[in-house]
DNA sequence: CGGCAAATTATACAGTTGTACAATAATATC
DNA sequence: GATATTATTGTACAACTGTATAATTTGCCG
């Protein structure tokens, strides 16, 4: 009997492929039907092959949670990096790009989300998670600290730590919000809202925020 | 061959002793592994009994699903309802309810986040989640309005509706900062985090909002 | 063009899955 | 205390699971 005819790919493109596959499997159905066999169908693949990149299906699973924390917040901190010219501006960009476009995405949620309840008991999502938390978290306190300064507000540690903490919770909820879709609110104005809400979280001049997002 | 010993139970008392079960697996097994087999076990009760009490697993599933938010949003409900005195009183008792025990649970945040990885592409998780999520904004939207009108701040649909979004969102993520414990900050501090950042959301006076949270 | 390493396929296997159904034990009713 | 009702058990079954492994095809190097 002929098998049916196929195509090497070098071992990173392979391997990003076989990831994305099973992003989209479990963002269709979830930990409970993306099997390697659903997954290597997606892929364009045998489902064999498989256990030649990975050692095993759930190590296949973790890479690509860590694959999409580091798209989500690579996404953001490169919104933040291209304006460095005032504080204000970065972090507003910062804040903006979690609430937007490619971030807001209801596959992107509904995968965070799969994998967020797995945290729990298993050890390496713990970790994964625990690390790009950690990541995001320092990357909004460093934005914080030199608008408050800039705006004659107490900067101390302590301070930046616990705003970070309250916008990230901010960030995080009206992302959520905002990538599930319920229809409720126009998508468009969720920057702002999130904007709005993060300066007076800061205790921020009104718009100051705002204002710094061109759009 | 003889059969094991058994109690029978109410029916009522069966499916919610079923319906605790489900949560129980799917908190630490997630979808992939909370089999009937194992929800049974973990019930002390056969496996077959399931199909008695529901037409499919799947069913199962989804009432467990909605009996969880009935039991979030419900506890987070009578804390405002037990301070009708004062509007100041019974908002920030709703925010902090939600930001406490026993909402704040690494249990509940694991299977929410279990069950919203569903909501995109199951029909039935998806009208779960919407009548849970609106249940939950309106009850804060009609929280809301008499706090900005006692404070003599616009208090128009429109605006409680935003501010009902934006703090929504803030609840959502500090609810699940707290919940999955990173330990990276003090879990009794944060009812003062939320309460502090919905003063600046709402634009409310210093304090006003935590010190109507007697501890 | 021939041969070689390895990327890929296909099949096999034991264990698990959801569901169907007949047998049985527990309770309520009389 | 006998009887009827039904909640509950146990088993059977086909489909699917992750993994192991042998057989093949591919692309590269000489």
């Amino acid at each position: 009997m002929t098998r049916r005819s196929y195509q090497r790919l070098g071992e990173d493109a392979r391997r990003a492929a076989l990831l994305e596959a099973t992003l989209d499997c479990l963002a269709e159905e979830g930990m409970g039907g993306a099997s390697v066999r659903r997954i290597a169908d997606r892929a364009g693949v045998s489902a064999g092959l498989i256990r030649h990149y990975f050692s095993s299906k759930d190590e296949m699973v973790h890479e690509a949670y860590a694959y999409l924390m580091a798209q989500l917040t690579g996404a953001a901190a490169d919104s933040a990096q291209a304006a460095t010219d005032d504080p204000d501006h970065a972090l507003a960009h910062f804040i903006a790009a979690n609430v937007r476009q490619p971030n807001l995405s209801a596959r992107k949620v509904s995968l965070w989300a799969t994998f967020i309840g797995r945290v729990r008991s298993g050890a390496r999502y713990a970790e994964i998670h625990r690390e790009s938390y950690r990541e995001f978290l320092d990357l909004l306190a460093g934005l914080i600290h030199p608008v408050l300064s800039q705006h004659g507000q107490p900067a101390d540690p302590a301070t930046c730590h616990g705003h970070a903490i309250a916008l990230n919770g901010l960030i995080d909820g009206l992302w959520l919000e905002g990538s599930l879709g319920h229809g409720l609110y126009d998508a468009a104005t969720l920057p702002q809202i999130a904007l709005s809400a993060a300066e007076g979280i800061l205790r921020l001049p009104e718009k100051t925020l705002v204002r710094a997002v061109a759009l």
